[in-house]
DNA sequence: ATGAAAGCGCTAACAC
DNA sequence: GTGTTAGCGCTTTCAT
């Protein structure tokens, strides 16, 4: 029932502790013989060095902390995915916690696990914070020589490594896409305004509109606060009713079902009256009637690249802080012409 | 940069480490004045007792393993979220695995944990594991000292605490309620009929008939092997035609948004022509067009009650193995009359 | 009231 | 080729 320590196989084989430990990590020091019984006893009692000597021993847990906002969002989901992933392949654990998008339990999430218990970080700004634009607990985190990778939402007055997405040019490139195919009246309905991939994708709009030779107009805007997504309906009616566009991009999946619910509900088909488009990262989108067009956030690659650049630093494989971009794909699907 | 340690408060005062050991755990023996300096000093320069020693020290971690078979499901990440909620509020984090429903992968990890990590495990089997029916790596863990809680995708032969859906009443509860809103012809999808939750669902469903006086006809069950929902549609269409059924009861999100659209294909109206009812907890449903009722499972309350239970066994707060059933709610939206 | 020392399980520098 | 020892950071028993 109690863990097999060096201490037992030692006394086992009346040698002593050190020998075992040579033994095991194959020492050219001991002996063939004395190795192999050593082995393996350890191997047919299934020994294991216990983690938490190993850990103290040499300073490096071989585990990294993540902080989410959420887990219930598909996106940060898929991202966990692929970090898991990636640290388990190079031999790293995953403690995670959910920050709620609450700034205090951020804070107090990071104290806790700052006493040894991770080498790094991976996180994801609460919105909170990303409001409060208060990141004193992740600089002291650095200057304590833990090193944060931070995704998606991003502290940008901090220096770190960081992983987004091309937000502005995942928009402006639809914005092209839908000029392309005809449309001329391009709505924008944003439900991240506060924070900055909300306006990174914004921006993208109006660029993507200048680009192309389209006027902007505010009216074609509109920035929806609310987080229930149960009221996006009642918001979008009016916004969609007066404006006849021909088309709408909107930075998430709720938005984007409202907003073809609404549509529906007057009388539009899409896509032939109106194109909806969402950034968006699947799962909603796929299950969708007309299915959606998307600007596709590749979520668990994201993931993978966290894991291996934290992991990279870790091991002192690289120095220079990177900032990575990820390209979104547009997924056509019926819900655009 | 490097974390400040007990020797070097010690050295700072010029006490000896135990002096300060005790200042800081507040203990009868050290002097007023001693402990009220250290404590300040410990305060104001962020002192914090390093994991590894304690864990080494205590023998315990203070952390929970989880091993899920996905992030990306809905319940599983709501469950997820309940146990970290729960875990955190006790004062343990946790370490998150995910098996890729592959028996090796569980396996693997539960070994790579299995080495004073952690100090119990929180789990719901991979598919694999539950069909090659090898249930060794958990006994073997509970005989080496490591407690397991299992969750819905539970393992018959294993003594240890079980948290499970009440999927039997949950599916006969349902059958009931069509019966009593007028329908006769009731259909069961079944995309988990080699698990024992499908086997559960089926059988509450076949009770559910008797109970209300309907006879089974197998003609009007279908079980899906295929794990590609988007081949839903096709193996659906045949049946539902064929079945002219009133109303269908389905294992999942997935396949009840695909005999919805399928349904909508053929011409029938939802709910008048056909209901559809869904084991499920959340995402899809609340999104979809109709909004599908569904039969609620509850996956936050599911995970809190895990590591509830885990923790009292850890901490010795009660020795007998329990199987708590968790109930399931008939929600109804619009997808069924 | 304070300190010395042992021990948690392991590694590694240094004897022998 | 094997053993002794110190040390990672901390708690705790037992002196003083």
């Amino acid at each position: 029932m109690n863990k097999l320590t060096i201490k037992d196989i030692a006394k086992k084989f009346n040698v002593s502790i050190s020998t075992v430990s040579k033994a095991l990590n194959d020492s050219y020091e001991i002996s063939d013989a004395t190795k192999e019984k050593i082995q393996k006893y350890a191997k047919e009692n299934n020994y294991k060095p216990n983690f938490n000597a190993l850990s103290l021993k040499n300073r490096s847990t071989k585990t990294i902390g993540i902080i989410l906002p959420t887990m219930l969002k598909y996106f940060f989901a898929q991202v966990f995915k692929g970090i898991e992933k990636t640290a388990l392949e190079r031999g790293y654990k995953v403690i995670t916690c959910i920050s709620n998008e609450s700034y205090d339990k951020e804070l107090e999430i990071i104290e806790m696990l700052s006493n040894g218990s991770i080498d790094g970080f991976i996180l994801s700004m609460a919105k909170e914070t990303e409001i409060k634009k208060d990141f004193n607990h992740f600089q002291e985190t650095i200057e304590n020589g833990i090193p944060i990778v931070m995704f998606d939402r991003v502290a940008p007055t901090i220096e770190c490594d960081k992983i987004i997405t091309d937000d502005f040019n995942g928009a402006l490139n639809t914005v092209e896409h839908l000029h392309k195919t005809g449309h001329k009246k391009i709505g924008f309905v944003s439900t991240l305004s506060n924070l900055h991939i909300g306006q990174e994708r914004f921006l993208g709009y109006k660029k993507g509109l200048e680009n192309v030779g389209l006027p902007y107009n505010k009216d074609f805007v509109i920035n929806i606060f609310d987080d229930d997504y149960k009221k996006y309906e009642e918001i979008l009616l009016p916004f969609l009713k007066k404006n006849k566009l021909d088309s709408v991009i909107t930075t998430g999946e709720s938005a984007a079902i409202a907003c073809m619910k609404t549509s529906l509900k007057l009388g539009y088909e899409i896509p032939k009256d109106i194109s909806v488009i969402a950034f968006s990262n699947g799962i909603l989108a796929r299950h969708s009637s007309p299915k959606m067009t998307t600007i596709s956030q590749h979520g668990e690659q994201m993931g993978e690249t966290c894991a291996k650049i934290l992991i990279d630093r870790l091991e002192n494989k690289h120095t220079e802080i990177t900032t990575k971009i990820i390209k979104t794909d547009l997924v056509i699907r019926d819900s655009s012409k």
